[in-house]
RNA sequence: CGGGGCGUAGCGCAGCCUGGUAGCGCACCACCUUGGGGUGGUGGUGGUCGGAGGUUCAAAUCCUCUCGCCCCGACCA
């Protein structure tokens, strides 16, 4: 490709709403441009990256036997309701109504519409199992589209859905699966991790994440490299420590904390530890019937960790001032689970594990401006009947399989694999016929890749100061071919223009400088582009018959010659 | 949705407080210059100052409404 007949705006600021380097690289190498919030143009040079990605997936899935279909971006809301999504999936489904009043929405995942095509057109056992799959661009009306193309509203993802008669079944498919994943972000060079996670909203008995390891990522994610322990942070469990309490050192003690209400305020204050004060979270727990006022006891330097909170619990929100204030004599900021018998004995409160071994320790004293020190369960008060995992586990954790400690590092999920076992089909009445003629209800896997935030996902873990280093894999061309000088000298030119044919003519995918620009400014676009292989003519490399190559990541160029750029470089794309 | 902020040329910004008819850098076009890491110069193109209404002799500037965008939080297969 000739860059002067190629839309390849590279700038070099870009808006100053960019907040990842993937998004700021992407606008300035000229690869996509924002249309509306979370709405992206691709723009040439960003296409091609995600041509390679798609192709990638694509030759994988078509290898593990898995068929492709296209199904609507557009979906009829009876389906949604027949799965109880309609109600269910709030505002991040986009809905609307077509001129007869019908109501659609924009597909953000397509369950509903694929279970719906197997129930119809699948009947026999004979025929399962069977993976369908589409690369498809989904709509998620996001509260808050950011980080470019990482969280956007608009994005390709390819989906797949699988139908089984058994869970044997499935689990082979999904084991396949997880190899493939494997193979795809292996093959498109990226380090990425897979790790337990959290079946969420969508339901199901197992899943998996595949994340890329970046300083950027949205997610935490708790490995440990001595067992290989690997879960997403939401859904590692904090196990029990093995401690006791320590006996009481000193009676506990009403002291002033005034303006002192946060954690980290009350140690700065009193000058303890946050390990050694107790942090109270009130909570509105939705029990179907109204909402319960609740409390949940942390150790003050961990964080809760909402999902596990809502395993135990249920539904929930923060509980206001106001809430707090009508349930307790404190104020927030200032509660703690003392003298509460009295008040509200029915009131549900929760300790975490590590709570329970918990001494000689700091809490509100439910009375604004005043905490309590020294306080000791079971001379003080009684230790809460409930206990359990509720905190994000944090690095140095014990491994909850027991062997070795935990490490957390940031991840952004790529893909994402579930058995979702009959949650679809059986509110759908997917089933089809067994040996005996007995219509059984079918069980499904569903897997995931984020197609569009591969490019971003694998641009945050491949760049340097001057840009984009793709890996081979997924570059939009492997070799850039930038002459210096070549409309100073007819002879450059000739020999340039003959190199080109030559390339293109070994099916080598190359760019082609030949805009009139100074070295400079050609060095820095290619580098921002991030081409991996770099090949220099010029007038004073010609007069030994040599040109320089240039690997992006490597310090210094070597010289090599001329008659030797097309193998060389061949030599390069296959090791 | 709650809190905060911003909309002035394609991009980055100044001007607004204290009204007087719009500017800088980059990019773009032409010519000259330079020629291995974003050369230097001269000239030029491009803006109903997000939109609507109001105040005023006069509005980018003051007021009201509105739209869009961004940040923090809540939310999130």
């Amino acid at each position: 490709m000739r860059i002067s007949q190629f839309l390849l705006p590279t700038v070099r600021e870009s808006p100053a709403a960019a907040e990842v380097i993937s998004h700021h690289l992407m606008l300035r190498a000229g690869m996509v441009r924002r249309l509306a919030a979370g709405i992206y143009t691709w723009l040439p040079l960003g296409l091609r990256v995600l041509r390679k990605v798609e192709r990638i997936i694509r030759e994988e899935m078509d290898r593990t036997g898995a068929q492709e279909v296209l199904l609507p971006g557009v979906q009829p809301a009876e389906l949604w309701e027949e799965s109880h999504r309609w109600q269910h999936y709030g505002p991040e489904l986009l809905r609307f109504r077509d001129r007869h009043e019908r109501e659609f929405c924009l597909g953000p995942t397509h369950e509903e519409v694929i279970t719906d095509l197997v129930r119809r057109e699948i009947r026999s056992y004979k025929q399962l199992p069977a993976n369908f799959y589409q690369i498809q661009t989904k709509f998620r009306d996001e509260v808050r589209p950011r980080f470019g193309i990482m969280r956007a509203r608009e994005f390709l993802m390819k989906d797949a859905y699988s139908f089984h008669f058994d869970q044997a079944s499935l689990q082979e498919t999904y084991d396949r699966m997880y190899e493939t994943y494997t193979r795809i972000f292996t093959r498109m060079g990226l380090r990425f991790r897979a790790v337990l996670a959290d079946t969420g909203n969508i339901g199901g008995n197992l899943s998996h994440e595949f994340h890329v390891l970046a300083e950027a990522g949205e997610d935490a994610i708790a490995f440990c490299p001595t067992s290989g322990y690997a879960a997403n942070v939401e859904l590692a469990e904090a196990l029990a420590s093995a401690d006791t309490p320590t006996p009481p050192n000193g009676a506990m003690q009403k002291v002033a904390t005034p303006g002192s209400k946060s954690i980290a305020e009350v140690s700065d204050y009193l000058g303890v530890p946050p390990a050694k004060i107790l942090k109270t979270i009130a909570v509105m727990v939705n029990s179907g019937q109204g909402e319960e006022f609740c409390l949940l006891l942390l150790r003050g330097d961990h964080d809760l960790n909402e999902a596990k909170a809502r395993k135990r619990i249920g539904d929930f929100r923060f509980a206001s001032d106001e809430e707090i204030e009508g349930h307790l004599s404190g104020r927030a900021g200032y509660i703690g689970p003392m003298n509460l018998q009295h008040t509200s004995p029915d009131m549900g409160i929760i300790a975490d594990r590590s709570v329970a071994c918990m001494s000689d320790f700091v809490c509100g004293a439910n009375e604004p401006g005043y905490h309590l020190i020294g306080v000791n369960w079971g001379r003080d008060l009684p230790l809460p009947p409930h206990v359990d995992d509720l905190r994000k586990v944090v690095e140095g954790d014990p491994s909850p399989d027991g062997q070795g400690t935990l490490t957390i590092a940031r991840g952004i999920e790529i893909g994402h694999i579930f058995q979702l076992g009959d949650k679809y089909s059986r509110t759908m009445k997917a089933t089809c016929l067994d040996e005996n003629g007995e219509a059984v209800t079918l069980i499904m896997g569903c897997y995931g890749i984020g197609v569009s935030r591969i490019v971003a996902a694998a641009i945050e873990q491949n760049h340097d100061e001057r840009g984009i280093i793709w890996p081979g894999a997924i570059a939009p061309f492997q070799v850039a071919l930038a002459p210096v000088n070549m409309q100073r000298s007819g002879r450059l030119g000739e020999v340039v223009e003959r190199l080109y044919a030559e390339l293109l003519a070994a099916g080598i995918e190359v760019l082609y400088y030949d805009r009139k620009e100074r070295p400079g400014v050609m060095f820095n676009d290619l580098e921002l582009v991030g081409i991996p292989h770099r090949l220099v003519p010029s007038e004073r490399g010609l007069d030994n018959d040599t040109l320089e190559y240039q690997g992006r990541r490597d310090v210094h160029a070597q010289h090599i010659n001329l008659d030797e750029a097309v193998p060389f470089i061949k030599a390069r794309l296959a090791g």
